[in-house]
DNA sequence: TATGAATGAGACTTCATTCAT
DNA sequence: TATGAATGAAGTCTCATTCAT
């Protein structure tokens, strides 16, 4: 193997190394003090390099942000999915996305909690999460997620709605789960937390005896 | 009547008045700009005061950010659920209560757009909120929600889950449903996502024919 | 006179006041840097204002670079050749401009020299110079000018070469003038300069009897 | 002749060339943004070399200017006098010299923009020039000049302000002849610039009936 | 010697908050 | 109490220069 070619790689080996461990510093910043307040200089000790080195790899801060957020989504997107096929039955594989998804959360918890504000409250950071995240989600695991249902029967529903729903709602009520003040009892496990909403998904809250003869949800 | 005394009830008339106009311009401000990005002098000059005498009223931004979450929110609580009693169907009750809550969303979107972020990034915040929305919340209004559904039969299931799961779901499908440049089809219109909650949430995903004979969540 | 009244003009007075109190720092602080080398920090210092101060004044600092242009010249032109019906004798009337011209430029030396830079390194600033300050002199004075030299019988000359050479050349004179250690004699009184050029200016360099019998230069 | 001094030859030639690189692209950017905004990074991509290497043959940014300022001036002096015993005729040597020069100011027109403010501003750039430019040539040049006017009658001048003077009057009035949105007709082409200086240096501004008999500027 | 990534001082400017009037 | 000019701390980012390879 020629010289140089090796030491290009060597090279680019190490530039994605520091790019990784500004990123990494980035996030913990952004998760201890939130994206507005988090400071450049912060990062930079942090990261244990001087402040002008992270405008090296970096734009600017709002470029680590965004770096953020599509390492966050689209590194751990794939994993959850490609598994799909191990579950023939429907509850079992919705209740491993859950878990896959929640431990996701569990993992990222600040970091998420730095990050979700300024996609609520920015508008270019939605879409580009849109375009560059969700969309391209969609599109490459419908299919299979299609595939796991084939056996089971769903009522018809208008997608537009429930998926987003169901993200809501899972996530919501792990986020809850958290917050340890609540005067409802003591935070539920994880694995009661998996069985309570997928359970909530799939059967609703009507006790079986209580659902109309024919569903009002048919539409 | 003393003459100092109806000064005073109109001086303390004044007061209150001036403290609602700048807090309905910072609501404004933060609307349009979120809450970081908001300038004081723009709060000011929507207000029309000046900028010094935001500080007579409130002793500084966040107190403004603070004050605006609980006007929305307790402001906004007793409405939804005193009619309680005029629904028998639990099912119905449920709508109405979607009904009113994404109307309130939809009224308070840009408001709620700038302030949940803080809320979600700012743990003293979150403890605020819980201590003075949600609780006294929930101790008031839990008595007369069991009484609507006092005959419907549900399933057991974990409060501290399910509440903020379905608060979740709702609000998250609604804030979907303006995102127009989804590939899902057109946004539905709020009666659409009523029902469609409605159904997700009592009856579940499942055709009838395919929940278990004895309901595996039954906890 | 109504009170209000009175307070705005002394409001007016002392934004003006203050204006001036900045500009003047900032001219100190060029003279004494250059444009380019001069911090606000120090400029605020000078002026005995915060930092901050001085944009409430001025947008920024290339701002403060362009006030200062106007005031050197705008404000000193005017004063140098209103009184120019006074003298009959060209030569004596030039002769005052020239004193005029260079005490402008004594006075204000270390100033142009922080500002003269700029304007040739410049383009956008030389041409808010020339619009705002040359062009309006030349159309003003010009008709002065040549009613003073009506009973002087000037040979033909391209004014668009003749006039900024003059400049050139008594203002490049002056500046050397002022640099010690130029090994030529001693630098010339400031009366020796203004009478050197404006024998250079009429007569040129030639002895009397060296001129051409028909002047080439009559174009 | 031994190896090794071969190579140093080679060795030092090459290293006057990547000398002479870097001072040219320095040249260029300076001419391109000025001084101040020239970038040590723009000028290390216009050598084609490293920005490091830069500091190899330089010690700074400051440097390049020096360098420049003397290569610009003292390498094109000497072509421009040289020739002088070739004029018997004084003013075909001045229009030749002014030729000369302004060519040259043509040529680094934008190099001298660049140059120029910074010597103004800056003390010890104006000695340094002084010290191994001007006088250098003055004392060089000086008797050339005065065996090609040996034939010639000038009257008496204090050469301490005519000799900056006439430098001063044709570099401004070059550099005007450029700007061309002056309102004075059409810039004027070199050679008539050229005619118009001459005439000016050495016949001055006045018809010839009109200068006085006996000079007042004999001095 | 050439490289170019790393450095880090420091600049300009913003803006929440204060306080004299 | 209302005002709004003044404050000044603090922030992001630039860029000439260094230095390990």
């Amino acid at each position: 193997m020629p010289r140089k070619k090796r030491d290009e790689a060597g090279e680019r080996e190490r530039v994605k190394e520091r790019r990784r461990r500004i990123l990494d510093a980035a996030a913990v910043v952004f998760a201890r003090r939130g994206y507005h307040l988090a400071r450049t200089r912060e990062i930079a000790a942090e990261a244990g390099v001087a402040e002008g080195t992270i405008y090296n790899y970096y734009a600017n801060k709002r470029d680590l942000l965004l770096a953020i957020i599509q390492q966050v989504t689209v590194e751990s997107v794939p994993e959850m999915l490609t598994q799909t096929r191990a579950y023939h039955d429907a509850r079992s594989w919705l209740k491993a996305v859950l878990r896959d998804r929640l431990a996701m959360l569990d993992r990222n918890r600040d970091l998420i909690r730095a990050v979700l504000p300024e996609m609520i409250a920015d508008n270019d950071l939605q879409h580009e999460y849109l375009r560059q995240v969700i969309i391209p989600s969609i599109v490459k695991y419908l299919p299979l997620t299609q595939q796991v249902f084939q056996g089971t029967r769903l009522r018809r529903f208008n997608a537009g709605v429930i998926v987003p729903a169901i993200i809501g709602a899972a996530a919501t009520a792990f986020l809850f789960s958290e917050w340890t003040n609540l005067p409802v009892g003591s935070p539920p496990s994880s694995e009661e937390l998996v069985d309570e909403l997928a359970s909530f998904f799939l059967d609703g809250l009507l006790s079986r005896d209580q659902r109309p003869a024919t569903s009002t949800a048919m539409t």
